[in-house]
DNA sequence: CTGAAAGCGCTTACAG
DNA sequence: CTGAAAGCGCTTACAG
């Protein structure tokens, strides 16, 4: 069943039929009707690869990642697919498990399949990133959620800096005036955005940050906001509010405070990062700083179509606002 | 840069390039040997879109899962990615998020998309499943780890049946005589297979089931395996070993033995099933059924490849084998 | 508004 | 062993 069938079926050339399905605006109002009939009728799909051969486009993208199985991918890669169905473009998945080698493969394969543009996308970082581990003639990319990009690509990020400031603004305006800040690993470039959201904010209300009150946790485990936030708490001047730079952290947190006896919000306010499903089910519910995740895919997604049609790719870094989410553990 | 540029500098026709590159027995050694010479030198990548077109297959395959974040979802998708990675077939991943809208409209952009298979993958039942949710002439297909497929299609499963003896064989031989059992809701086909193998095993060994001890969960949550745990601990006459159906209900099921001050597996011993990571982590260490979720997906996939090959597709249900992991919480 | 013709980049009988 | 030619199923100038 090809298009030509359906041109002889329909008494007209193969052109007029490829315009209809194309939409094209040069075809009669009646001839159309028939065709489109006619296609209905014998149940005609277009052959998507013989389309691709000759249109130079396959109407297809491609999100590369390291990390599906990852915590926040699947909020992030359905932020891509609603920015491309609304271009009616498919996307493909690939996962490189983390592993360079499956990486360049994939690129081949994808780039070989002529896919449109491809958006690659991290969890964990596999290796420094100054590009694609390929160079990808021709074909447009953008970075989803990948840290460390020194190099100027196209690269869709959190306004961790701005989330920051969210909580901060947050916590002052409610009289809080000792601030602790669990932080992530040094090592993870967000956490670098986030204190210095947290510093410029608390300076601007005319407090200051305790240094004893501002520490890096070793991971970002329910474990070592436990125990971070239980030393906090154990100096002769205790914080008032604790802002932690992840959910986990906060929810060990919270059990710190808890075992000491002290009230939440009413003795120390607590406020995560993230807004991921369990933030709403700790006692009490966790106020917390939501990352764009669903926003930060469509960002990507519109960016990388955009490219596609010829806009000029812009080499910098995009924030996405984040959003606070203030519940029972501010606000009581 | 395409073929017709690399069959002009080696001083070739283009039929002899694209030879070289099928592996083709009918070329010249030391021709051969100048194509591939000028293909690396050029770096000519081959255009997957004008082969797939020309030669009728694309040499990949799909996945369309509706539960792309399940926790079985990453093993088993791995294990087709072995099977194809044999067959230098690529993998294309589709989520279709529980849609069946979704579902269908995937299904018909892959066979547009003139995929060579396509592997249905299921953690969540989206719906009653005779088949695909639309005919795919002539487009081979196999399911896998979906219950529920009353119509004869080919389909892989764990055996759960045999997974369940291997468990009521090591309780039986560990000299256990009244083994408790927690079952998963009986919504699920496999908690019906699970019970059976158990039952038969243990009559096998001259023993009986205490029907006051073989219950069915609400949910797979380790809250219903706390609850049912501790109300088979609270009889007269409790258990000397609970089997549950799920590691999230054996992980319930030590919490409860724990509180009650019992030993494990002195007391009790516990089994879990599917051998999820948390298993291992577990105190004692959880001994359980593991699920084949590899080896599932690599029998889904070489199926799909053998029938795209051209194999006779057999509608049947493939079951594989589990295996018992025997660690401290049984045989400390 | 409609269609004949060329061509996208390959592969595949087939002739030599 | 090698190559000329046809053709996969579309789309796209272009002529009418």
């Amino acid at each position: 069943m090809t298009m030509r069938d359906v041109a002889t079926v329909a008494g007209v050339s193969t052109a007029t039929v490829s315009k209809v399905l194309n939409d094209r605006p040069d075809v009669g109002a009646e001839v159309r009707q028939r065709v489109l009939e006619t296609i209905t009728r014998l149940g005609y799909r277009p052959n998507a690869v013989a389309r691709g051969l000759r249109s130079r486009h396959t109407d297809t993208i491609a999100i590369l990642t390291d990390d599906l199985e990852g915590i926040f991918t699947n909020a992030l890669m359905r932020g891509v697919e609603d920015a491309a169905s609304e271009y009616d473009v498919s996307v493909l998945l690939a996962n490189s498990y983390g592993d360079p080698e499956k990486e360049r493969k994939h690129l081949r394969r994808l780039i070989d399949r002529q896919v449109d543009g491809l958006i690659i996308m991290s969890g964990n970082r596999v290796r420094p990133r100054p590009g694609p581990a390929l160079p990808l003639p021709g074909t447009p990319y953008v970075f989803l959620y990948e840290y460390g990009t020194s190099e100027p690509v196209p690269s869709v990020l959190p306004d961790d800096r701005g989330g920051a400031v969210l909580a901060a603004r947050h916590l002052t305006g409610l009289g809080r005036r000792r601030i602790g800040f669990i932080n992530g690993p040094a090592s993870w470039d967000a956490t670098r955005d986030r204190l210095e959201g947290l510093t410029v904010t608390v300076h601007e209300a005319g407090l200051t940050l305790d240094p004893a009150l501002v520490r890096h946790a070793p991971s970002w485990s329910p474990e070592d906001g436990y125990a971070l936030a239980e030393s906090m708490l154990a100096t002769h001047r205790p914080p008032d509010a604790i802002f932690c730079a992840s959910d986990d952290l906060a929810t060990g947190a919270l059990a710190a405070i808890h075992e000491r006896g002290l009230r939440i919000p009413g003795d120390v306010a607590v406020v995560g990062f993230d807004d991921r499903s369990l933030a709403v089910h700790q006692r009490p519910p966790l106020t917390t700083v939501a990352l764009p995740l669903h926003e930060m895919g469509r960002t990507a997604g519109s960016l990388l179509l955009a490219a596609i049609n010829g806009a000029p790719q812009r080499h910098e870094l995009i924030r996405v606002p984040c959003e606070l989410k203030v519940r029972a553990s501010t606000s009581g």
